[in-house]
DNA sequence: CTGAAAGCGCTTACAG
DNA sequence: CTGAAAGCGCTTACAG
């Protein structure tokens, strides 16, 4: 591949001028500037990434290094679509480092992706007060939090209206006539496990609907302890007649479990789950469920991204989208 | 972040020789390494990899281009998941660039890529003569693709015995009486959707049973299209009993299609597809599908990878690996 | 308006 | 066994 010094030599000027007219730096003479550029097509000349990036923070190609706790989750697939869809349109990349819920493996990755000169962090914070993830906003790092916000440090987040779209949810569900809703939520020290555990009390006591605690289980957010915790509810002497689920793979297990046990949706038991999937209607019957704008999250947070590297000293920004609920034939009708 | 010249000044010696421990060169005294490594420890210094990228090509700590044609393919996301596993066990990194089956946008990751110095790419070509896949061949970057191979060139491949696994799916559909058998199959410039057909055909020929053209439909390789298809196949006059559907994505769509009729699984039609899921029993009734080991294909894939950029000149290798088939609820019993 | 030169953080012949 | 120096491909003050 050509390098600069290629592309000076054929139009015969310096590589100073050559690296002007890159960056559009526009006190090169247009005369000379035709050269360059003549020459830099006629040798098919791109620039060594790599170069520009050990030599200078002020390109703009940057490259931005994506944490990601879990990408068999379809939410994140989402995210991670409207995140390198906004950054292949600047001309930017992504470095994806998915930590499986392992704080070892984040650490590392964190460490690897500081040494690889990222311009910023795009991230799913393991938990509210993540050390490493702190470490690196004191550091001065570009950072943007996405689903899950940080506890005591200013930071950019972009994230849902959790409570909101729990509340519509169970809101939807008491209209149809259920007054017995368990609700099998996430881990539990994730903020939107609160947030949505909020929504779920929020609606029942609007409606004056008895919280009970022995229907209300804590998962650990995955498929199999989603299908485990649906399995415990059902058993029950007096078990809920539909159920809330805190995120998509705790509703496919439950889902699983459901199907195992023969049950029919919704006339034995009636299920909304937290988070859309593309093919909810593939599914039988189709899932009602809470839609997250995964896509636009990520599309959004690599925009504030770029914006904070651009300017690093902008106020810290908050982006709250709305979820929508997507009701199919999951709760009765 | 400090600097190999800051371990330097620290443990009282040249760059020259910090850089020596770091590689491990062992002609470095025993006494002065160790005062090397105590100067690395108490700084926290790890080796900027920008830097060693520009200067040299013989690190190990690698720089992996990912060329996807979609990530919302549950199939390629296992691949990414085993890609990425193989790749942090070895202290490299991946790039990804999710092309959208869109040829221009291929053509600019590749470009970007290349000027990012990656160490090599995993590809699923979007076709058998790709040029620009081709053409990356031909300058010696290292490549293995994955899924499907070139046409004319040489090149390190992983992907699965589709015929064969094809061959097993619609066996067992004839097993179970099955006498009609649709196929949905995918695009038709695919050599996976060449394969897939020719287990088909095998597997009818085998047993006597006509290929009736009207039944065997292409799509577009996706959900909509799968959609679209299977509805097709159900109005014909003389429709058939069961179908075999190319890929997840049309077997998702085929199900959306099945259940929007009221139609049920198996009794008004039965169906298998390639590619099977985390959630197969997920569905009502649970899915039978033919499963690729994607979360291996992506690690095997990954080795290849590193072995060609450490041994460029080692023959050129395919792996073959079998897929099973996960008899569950959709084609009857 | 343009060039010569320093420097980003490394690695690696070449001397000694 | 170790250091001084060149160089990877760029950008950017500094002169002119």
């Amino acid at each position: 591949m050509s390098s600069l010094k290629n592309v000076a030599d054929m139009a015969g000027v310096s590589v100073a001028t050559v690296s002007r007219v890159l960056n559009s730096d526009d006190v090169v003479k247009e005369d000379t500037k035709q050269k360059v550029l003549a020459a830099i097509k006629k040798l098919n000349y791109t620039p060594n990434r790599v170069a520009q990036r050990l030599r200078s923070t002020k390109t703009n190609s940057r490259i931005i290094g994506l944490l990601i706790p879990d990408i068999q989750n379809p939410f994140y697939v989402d995210v991670i679509r409207g995140i390198e869809d906004y950054a292949y349109a600047h001309n930017s990349v992504v470095i994806i480092g998915n930590f499986s819920q392992d704080e070892k493996k984040e650490k590392l990755y964190i460490d690897i992706l500081k040494s690889e000169s990222v311009d910023g962090f795009i991230v799913a914070p393991s938990n509210e007060k993540d050390v490493y993830i702190k470490a690196l906003i004191e550091d001065g790092f570009p950072i943007v939090c996405i689903d899950r916000g940080m506890k005591d440090v200013d930071v950019d987040l972009v994230k849902v209206d959790n409570q909101q779209g729990v509340f519509n949810a169970v809101q939807h569900l008491i209209g149809l006539g259920h007054t017995r809703i368990g609700h099998v939520t996430g881990k539990p020290f994730l903020p939107t496990t609160h947030e949505r555990m909020a929504g779920y009390e929020e609606a029942m006591k609007m409606y004056d609907l008895e919280i009970d605690p022995e229907i209300i289980v804590s998962s650990n957010s995955d498929y199999d302890s989603g299908a485990e915790k649906t399995a415990h509810l059902l058993e029950l002497e007096n078990p809920p007649t539909a159920i809330f689920t805190a995120n998509n793979l705790i509703t496919l297990g439950a889902l699983d479990t459901i199907n195992r046990r023969g049950l029919r949706i919704p006339e034995d038991i009636a299920i909304v789950g937290f988070d859309d999937v593309y093919w909810a209607n593939s599914l039988n019957p189709p899932l009602t469920a809470v839609r997250q704008p995964g896509f636009e999250i990520g599309r959004r947070s690599c925009e504030l991204l770029i914006q904070r590297i651009n300017k690093p000293d902008r106020s810290v920004a908050s982006i709250i989208l709305k979820t929508e609920l997507m009701i199919r034939k999951s709760c009765g009708s």
